[in-house]
DNA sequence: CTGAAAGCGCTAACAT
DNA sequence: ATGTTAGCGCTTTCAG
């Protein structure tokens, strides 16, 4: 009888029991390198070799880890997306062309909820990063300094969006809401607006509208009552923002009361002009011919109201489709040509206004 | 001179330049394994070293790999979730909660799109299953017997949502559609509709509402043209889903002129009854008196329209809840209670019926 | 064109 | 209570 040798003390440690790389490489009779080469540069492999590859991964329905994927290359094509609020419409378009875009390039799409504050967004943002991803992207300018730091540091391709700032972290795409709210006083202007107001939620973006929109005004001559300062002058309704519908119904009321003589009101969303268009229609007002409606954001709803809604139209899909494609190419190790984008703005003009 | 000694052949590879376990560990005087316990597991650390690694942590600003970290531990925090259409409100209600949910697990969400054929989406759910999630949130029930098979095989465990079936994959959390068109049906009777119709989307759950509506009718005696099949007996107007609002008024339109004497109409969602409320009034028809209008889906606007919309409520948020407390249980090793939940709906009377 | 070795940053398993 | 070792499954680097 040979003596029992000890077998050296075997650390198990079991894998998923997926099949791997090397199950496939051991059937095909290749080198992992080589099952490899197949996935990611087919190209430079030889033809048989590749379909030999192929049937054993179908073989051994082979699906592959792209967390070790990632975190050999480098490289995780995941990407982040960061939005105030998930049930808000706005960014859906942007989302939707963001997650398409991707797929087609084999990425996927990381989604986090920051809130209207910017409490918690470093945090959230550490949380991203965390996972590695290949970039980010922000329905936002970045305004606390302590997260475009952050960010900054992190190397990571950035896209900030839906808005234009002279400073951005990386890469911008947006529009100026001052010119927004600039043409629509001015269209107010064409069509004889002689009273213009003003419905407005009270986030930053909206109050970047509403003194393009009053600046204008001024400079129009439209703001009846004196004074220097433009905003001061025009007649508002503040809501919080997001605002829901029947905060545009009370907003409206709110405003006749205090200005009977308005004929014509700048709704900071879709959503307050259509609550403005119901509450007018219960005041007997006509609408446009006593008062004119301008909405922003040409929510599906804007075509079908009745008067249908004049409003401002952003192409979300673009920005949504241009920050995949900026991140995208990053990644690819390509610079990308053009960092900031404008894609301003279309003026929808439909039968309220 | 001392005969120069070829260097070992150094096979380097530099990371990503982002400060590791090992670099706090070097920095607090102790082993990586420590930092680790630090971070995942700090109650089975002494506070002293806690405290003394989290300054360590803090000064080298380490951020965690969560790659890494999954690769080794087979536990990736990332959930993906499968909605058919991003831009659809439907649902995110669902992601919201969700996202929110895991959020505060320290999970992430992935969002797939699978549109509303079948025919990606075995593509789709490799490609996110080949990201190690811990879990798939379906906002369906999942039809194709192919998906069905990848799935279960695929160990995840998986929440099909916004339906009930009697063969889920694993987790189930929804409502009976067939019950939401019995229910309406016995609104309209209690209301005193004499001549139900109805507007429906052409999706595999609309049409289920709509199974449910018509027989409930036929048993109530509310159809009144002969037949033994109550769906073909039912005045009905079929759109493509998703469907905007302007279908909702065509939908109506072509009703009307084909059955001049209905008193009450379901449609399949609220953006369709939105149209309906508005075509009535075009009409000159006068909701609820003339003509019974329910929706589904209670949209922002619905209690905001004019006069607001009697609709069925689906607790969405709960959806996304439950499905999160469930993949986080079973991915801390917990077995999960119930595996399926009917979470039923609401009907919302308001004035339009 | 193909393969072997090294290592991405972390955690599980074992040992002290 | 803490450390050591051996991977997780893949890609990069280098050698043929």
């Amino acid at each position: 009888m040979t003596p029992a040798v000890a077998a050296p003390p075997r650390r198990t440690r079991r894998g998923s029991g997926r099949a791997t790389l090397a199950d496939v490489a051991r059937v095909a009779g290749v080198s992992a390198q080589t099952v490899s080469r197949v996935l990611n540069s087919p190209a430079t492999v030889p033809e048989a070799t590749v379909n030999h590859v192929r049937a054993a991964i179908q073989q051994v329905g082979y699906v592959p880890n792209r967390l070790a994927g990632g975190l050999a290359s480098g490289r995780s094509r995941l990407v982040a997306a960061l939005v105030p609020a998930i049930a808000s419409p706005v960014f859906l378009e942007t989302l939707e062309a963001l997650t398409q875009t991707l797929a087609a390039h084999g990425y996927q799409l990381m989604l986090g909820e920051s809130g209207y504050d910017d409490a918690d967004e470093i945090e959230l943002l550490e949380n991203l990063i965390s996972r590695g991803p290949d970039g980010i992207v922000l329905t936002r300018v970045l305004e606390s300094e302590a997260a475009r730091q952050r960010l900054a540091r992190s190397g990571i391709p950035v896209v900030e969006s839906w808005d234009l700032t002279a400073t951005p972290v990386d890469m911008l795409i947006g529009f100026s809401h001052e010119a927004v709210g600039a043409r629509v006083a001015q269209a107010m202007h064409e069509r004889g607006v002689r009273c213009p107001a003003l419905i407005t939620g009270n986030d930053p973006r909206a109050q970047r509208r509403r003194q393009g929109y009053a600046e204008e005004l001024a400079r129009l001559g439209l703001l009846v009552s004196a004074g220097a300062d433009a905003m001061a002058r025009l007649p508002t309704a503040v809501v919080n923002a997001p605002a829901p519908m029947g905060s545009g119904r009370r907003a409206l009321a709110d405003l006749l009361q205090r200005h009977p003589d308005i004929d014509g009101v700048f709704c900071s969303t879709d959503m307050l002009a259509l609550g403005a268009l119901i509450e007018a229609r219960e005041h007997g007002i006509a609408v446009p011919d006593q008062l004119a409606v301008v909405g922003f954001g040409d929510h599906v709803l804007a075509a079908d109201t009745s008067p249908a809604l004049t409003t401002i139209r952003i192409d979300g899909r673009r920005i949504g489709t241009q920050a995949a494609e900026w991140i995208v190419q990053r990644a690819a190790g390509h610079a990308v040509s053009a960092r900031v984008q404008d894609i301003g703005f279309e003026l929808i003009v439909r039968a309220s206004a």
